[in-house]
DNA sequence: AAAGTCGGCAAACGGTTGTTTACTGAATGA
DNA sequence: TCATTCAGTAAACAACCGTTTGCCGACTTT
């Protein structure tokens, strides 16, 4: 091969996958604080000044990690926001997706719960900020919703945010329970949703 | 000093909690897989050898901090689950008393955040095996309070993980908001725990 | 007062780390 | 074709790391 533009630019970013992917999978076990640069170069088949040509820092690879993840969650509400149908199927729906989600990108959720509160402020404000985004887009189809005509903009958004916290919450319980404790953690995540759901329902009653 | 039976023992439980301080300190910015026992031994005034006199691990410190840590967690809930008034009353002081928790022991808080997902195995265990006794306790809390008439056993203990889960995110909230955002962190919260004790009221109306 | 216990220390062990340096060779553009 | 660019490398740097060893000296028991 030469003289053909672009392949030096493909090998480069397969480099960079190959990196990126090194990390993720090392994250999976270990806190981002606890894994090195000669330990994700290793991983990946490069040298460790290799990694220098990609990233200024660990941490610098760690937030494109997080727009990642956070890429493939955006997918994951759209579509949840999109479907329709009475509250039940709503919430059965919601949480089957949800555990789809983690049985198919472990390692993104498990990076994405590790580092939330881990030690490096970067990436937890890179993850704060994407979760921000992430309530917005919930509040704003939850808005549109019949079932919250009368509600003010504030109520909207706490609840929101109730949904968006809770959907985390239950998406780490997944991971930390396994297969086997899956359809326990569903049964007791789609319990909890029907409870505020009912909640919502009856909210202008007794404001 | 001698002759005096206890001194030694006096001295070593010193040099034990001068570790356990010197690690909760540094745990405050960093991650348990960032800190490294000399880093501990150095901040405490010993000598690395010191550190194993105590503990054979790093992680072996970090489970007895888990338990220092949720024994004032307990000591908090009791308090709430002891007072009576109206839900909006008790959901007030509720708020008010992890807001004062976290104000006493920023520490502890941040220490459980940012480890109930972190790297090291022992610890998650530890960390998660308390806050099951913890929602044991809100549950038997909740199944004697009157508005518990006639809910299922299992119910009661979802809604008590529930309010766990709350409780938990709260206080990492108040954490990452700083004393500036504390009002407003309050306030979603407060909101939150109102709409879901007006699904709690309403739960047998439409089950 | 003598013997034993044991918390703490200095030193050394082999190993790891992040980062920089000067370099090589293939992809590129003229 | 020839000069240039630049992703990747090997090697060296100093600074750490966790852990073990043998020892000392203050406490404790007899």
């Amino acid at each position: 091969m030469s003289h053909t533009p672009g392949v030096r630019q493909a090998q480069k970013q397969q480099s960079r996958r190959a990196l990126l992917d090194a990390a993720l999978g090392l994250l999976e076990h270990q806190n981002l604080s606890g894994v090195g640069v000669r330990e994700v170069t290793r991983e990946a088949g490069l040298s460790p000044a290799g990694f220098y040509r990609h990233f200024r820092d660990l941490s610098e690879l760690a937030v494109v990690l997080v727009e990642e993840s956070l890429a493939s969650l955006h997918g994951m509400i759209r579509r949840v926001l999109a479907e329709s149908g009475d509250s039940d199927q709503l919430i059965d729906r919601s949480v089957e997706l949800i555990a789809d989600h983690v049985r198919e990108h472990p390692a993104y959720v498990r990076f994405l719960a590790r580092e939330r509160h881990g030690g490096v402020r970067a990436v937890r404000e890179a993850i704060a900020a994407e979760f921000e985004r992430f309530a917005d887009e919930v509040a704003a189809g939850l808005g549109a919703q019949p079932a919250s005509e009368g509600w003010s903009r504030a109520d909207v958004r706490m609840l929101a945010e109730l949904y968006v916290e809770h959907m985390v919450a239950t998406a780490a319980a997944f991971l930390e329970a396994g297969p086997a404790g899956e359809t326990r953690i569903a049964r007791t995540a789609r319990t909890q949703l029907r409870l505020i759901t009912t909640g919502r329902r009856h909210w202008l009653d007794e404001g």
